[in-house]
DNA sequence: GATGCTTAATAACGTAAGTTAGTATACCTT
DNA sequence: AAGGTATACTAACTTACGTTATTAAGCATC
């Protein structure tokens, strides 16, 4: 366990910068965070369901998703978590997590303490704030997800997703043009959509007939985002990113 | 806008108190909330999408859900909340909310405004602890809800609801022994569930079919709480409950 | 105790998505 | 490059749930 390197540091002031951004002795605060930096394979169980370990995650470096496990072999996605995100700040203060966390990529995490973390927002409100923003907004993406689920069809769901991960992607420059890594498989996409994986195929199928967007070897292009967003009835306002600055801004 | 009633104090005080309980000054503290009591009639407009309120509420008496709204008249429920909840604390930190809120039945809120409420969780770290944790509840409760919109069946779901349902009002002492008040109509059960009002209607059948409840004029009884749970392969973990003491205990 | 209005119950029919099964393609490993 | 495994694709068939329509039952208001 070591002082946060330099890369973690970056990726965590960048995501806590909100329109004020952080004073010095906030980022001096998040440079002195002890950190456990952890590389995961593919596939790899990073959390299971009622584990409980002491320490936050952020994200580094990869993909992964939240899932729960039910019987006979469902296993609903609950999020899907790309590099700068922090999965589990809820196991602050419920240390039992009520699902199990996987790798969709090789992937990088930080472990910080609980406790460090706790030290930090005590003496820090602001980067509490900053924190708690972060939670929230995983949250009010959760229940766009949600509604989807509820009240959308697989072309609705399938099309939300591509739009919501392009965006998510795009604010830390993750993307290249209009396209970028689409590391879920088809069996992914069915958990995360509430679909089977057959159908997932048919529905992009369907997106791709439709010229919207086009998708070979773990990369998605999006080829019309007007249509896209139309199609998903996507409104970005949810996701609360400080740049709306992407390539089809 | 006067300090917190002592009702509301009661409510909030048996709200936060965890395993350790509450020290007096932080009782204290809460009792100097300043709150503005407001009564709504059923289904009538709380929050508006969009709007911000400057203000957090608890709810003090009957039912809310949060909705969002789709094109089409299609309207996901994404959250219900009874007495004692705290149902939009994000608000002190994503000041726009991303969906609207309706009273389920006539309902009576305190709201708190956000300075208030900020300057309470700097002052007692504890209660600031207590708050995010009531935060977090509901956060799980929107997972496992989610989880059964991609991966149950509408039996499944339903069911599920149901014990939710039965074990939140339980715990603050709002059943009547295996019976509860159920004031949501099957359309609001189907805008819960993702489903239709006809197969809501379908579905009830199935269960009363099965002997495992009842719902006659607004209540819900249950009558094999075992089946029940089985049904919906019910946890309640997730819950995160103080005493699990109720009828079927 | 009529009148209307909202909610619940059923039935008949339609369809989006699930299931099963098979082939093709990509991708690893040696 | 050959072989094996995981993933993608397609088709044929089934089903849970959606849709539309009608009737019945509550439950207000006057």
């Amino acid at each position: 366990m070591v002082a946060v390197a330099n890369s973690t540091a970056a990726i965590l002031i960048q995501k806590l910068s909100g329109a004020g951004g952080l004073s010095d002795a906030e980022q001096d605060g998040l440079r002195g965070l002890p950190v456990a930096v952890r590389t995961v394979a593919a596939r790899q169980d990073i959390l299971r369901d009622g584990d409980a370990t002491g320490s936050c995650c952020i994200l580094l470096d990869g993909w992964t998703c939240c899932y729960q496990m039910l019987n006979g072999g469902r296993r609903p996605i609950l999020a899907i978590h790309v590099p700068g995100d922090l999965p589990d700040l809820q196991s602050l203060h419920l240390p039992e997590p009520d699902f199990g966390m996987v790798a969709l990529t090789p992937a990088t995490l930080g472990f910080v303490p609980h406790a460090a973390v706790r030290r930090l927002m005590e003496a820090f409100p602001n980067l509490a704030a900053a924190f708690w923003r972060e939670a929230l907004i995983l949250a009010a993406i959760q229940r766009a997800w949600m509604a989807g689920l509820s009240r959308r069809d697989a072309r609705g769901r399938l099309a939300h997703l591509c739009c919501e991960l392009y965006l998510r992607l795009s604010s830390t420059g993750r993307t290249d043009g209009p396209a970028m890594p689409m590391p879920l498989r088809q069996h992914d996409l069915a958990d995360a959509l509430g679909l089977t994986p057959v159908h997932v195929n048919r529905t992009l199928k369907d997106l791709r007939d439709a010229g919207l967007i086009s998708l070979h070897g773990r990369r998605l292009e999006i080829l019309d985002w007007l249509g896209l967003r139309l199609a998903a009835e996507f409104d970005d306002q949810y996701l609360h990113l400080n740049s709306a600055e992407h390539a089809f801004a």
